[in-house]
DNA sequence: TCTGGGGTCCTAGGACCC
DNA sequence: TCTGGGGTCCTAGGACCC
């Protein structure tokens, strides 16, 4: 939402909406939309009434527009601190150790200058929370988002701080505290963060999930359990990769669902070469409408052991479709795909046979690289798997959806840059 | 009836997160 | 009619190994 506001400033002061994927549910929303009672995942068709009625805007989401923006406040940031993780799309945890050596200031003025610079260069409004524990820090975060007068800013930096703020805080609004562990808290009369700083770590292993409880209920009291995982170079690398579509509209045929996964495992395989992976676990997944008549299951799912780790976008298509092959039946309605890669190692790391090492692999690598290459100089999509080609006049694969309200890739497509006066 | 001790890897499932 | 798309970590149990 912050990110369509940068680009259009009219929507200051306004409710503004973003939409998931086929403009399914609300998945960003103004503060000015959450009092309206806009709820986080509601579906849009069951709101539609009351967004016309106040007004609101609504857009289609527009990934390439928030990650181009998330990737510049975080290389912001990890100019700033020594050791930064970048935990989702919106949000890094750094590292400030020792950092007060080289201040002039205190860490709450380091904050205020943090924030004001990452808006200042990105038009991105922040919080910060700063604690001894990301736990803390995260619960920190909280308040600053939800007391304007602390001007975005809020350090726990003392003992009586850090209680004051545990009071504050409902036990629910505690990271890692979810509906399941919301209820048993709530039946051993635990209602605030306070209250689960105060219990057991008997209790915490019981009832919150081993030693995950544990940990959570430690930092809560303010002793690190949880160290941070710096971002190389400013990226993400995960251990999973995965890609999945709710279908524009429900598919039945086989050659349809398909293309689907084909183009999803392209694009995963792409993600795999970018963080220089090969994965060699492959899941394949397709499901079916759960709101409708039909009774469960709705989904199935196909698990593949690669003989080896590829990132190599023919060979992972071609075991894509041979997994569909085995999930796939007829007269079903399916409303949803995916392809799931695990088991990620470093490209290049397993040790090829005799007969498989060689010119043959050597060649589908730099193949797979020019394709890379293409792609970046000339725009996505630019090189692609021939059968992923639309028959001439058909503009959208029968599985892509609706996007009816994107807005422009102001930030990374020279057509769509914003031009002004 | 008794029948060790130490590992690894894989899978499924459950909880959580943004 | 229309209900998102990514991830993480942990645990238990089974197969298999020496």
């Amino acid at each position: 939402m912050s990110c369509e506001r940068v680009f259009q400033p009219r929507l200051e002061g306004r409710p503004v909406v973003i939409l998931s994927n086929n403009d399914g549910c609300l998945i960003s929303r103004s503060a000015e939309a959450k009092a309206l009672g806009l709820q986080m995942g509601y579906p849009y068709f069951q709101v539609k009434l009351l967004l016309e009625q106040h007004k609101v805007a609504v857009f289609s989401s527009n990934y390439a527009l928030y990650g181009d923006m998330s990737r510049r406040v975080m290389w912001y940031l990890s100019q700033v601190a020594p050791a930064v993780e970048i935990y989702s799309v919106d949000e890094a945890f750094l590292d400030l150790h020792g950092l007060e050596r080289f201040l002039v200031d205190s860490l709450d003025t380091f904050a205020r200058t943090v924030r004001a610079n990452v808006l200042a260069r990105t038009g991105i409004p922040t919080c910060v929370g700063v604690a001894p524990t990301k736990t803390l820090a995260k619960l920190a975060n909280r308040l600053a988002k939800k007391s304007p007068e602390m001007g975005g800013v809020c350090y726990l930096d003392t003992e009586e701080c850090r209680r004051w703020a545990l009071e504050q805080v409902a036990v629910e609004d505690v990271w890692g505290i979810g509906r399941q562990y919301v209820q048993k808290l709530y039946a051993a009369g635990i209602t605030t963060a306070a209250g689960l700083a105060a219990c057991s770590e008997a209790f915490a292993r019981k009832h919150l999930g081993r030693v995950v409880g544990a940990r959570l209920v430690r930092e809560l009291q303010g002793f690190p359990c949880q160290g941070l995982a710096p971002s190389e170079d400013g990226t993400l690398s995960r251990r999973s990769l995965c890609c999945s579509r709710t279908f524009g509209k429900p598919l039945t045929e086989f050659p349809d669902i398909v293309g689907a996964v084909s183009a999803f495992t392209s694009r995963v395989a792409e993600k795999l070469r970018r963080q220089g992976d090969a994965a060699h676990l492959m899941t394949v997944f397709l499901s079916k409408s759960r709101y409708g008549l039909e009774p469960p299951p709705y989904s199935c799912s196909a698990v593949l052991t690669l003989p080896v780790a590829t990132n190599n976008t023919m060979e992972l298509v071609r075991f894509a479709r041979a997994a569909l092959k085995r999930l796939w039946q007829p007269g079903h309605r399916y409303t949803k795909a995916g392809v799931i890669f695990d088991g990620l190692e470093p490209a290049g790391q397993t040790q090829l046979t005799l007969f498989e090492a060689g010119p043959v692999s050597e060649k589908r690598n730099k193949l797979m690289a020019e394709l890379d290459a293409l792609n970046h100089r000339f725009g996505k999509g630019t090189v692609k798997l021939a059968s992923l080609i639309l028959p001439s006049g058909q503009l959208q694969a029968p599985w892509e959806g609706q996007a009816q309200w994107r807005t422009p890739q102001y930030t990374t497509r020279l057509e769509d840059l914003l031009m002004v006066g």
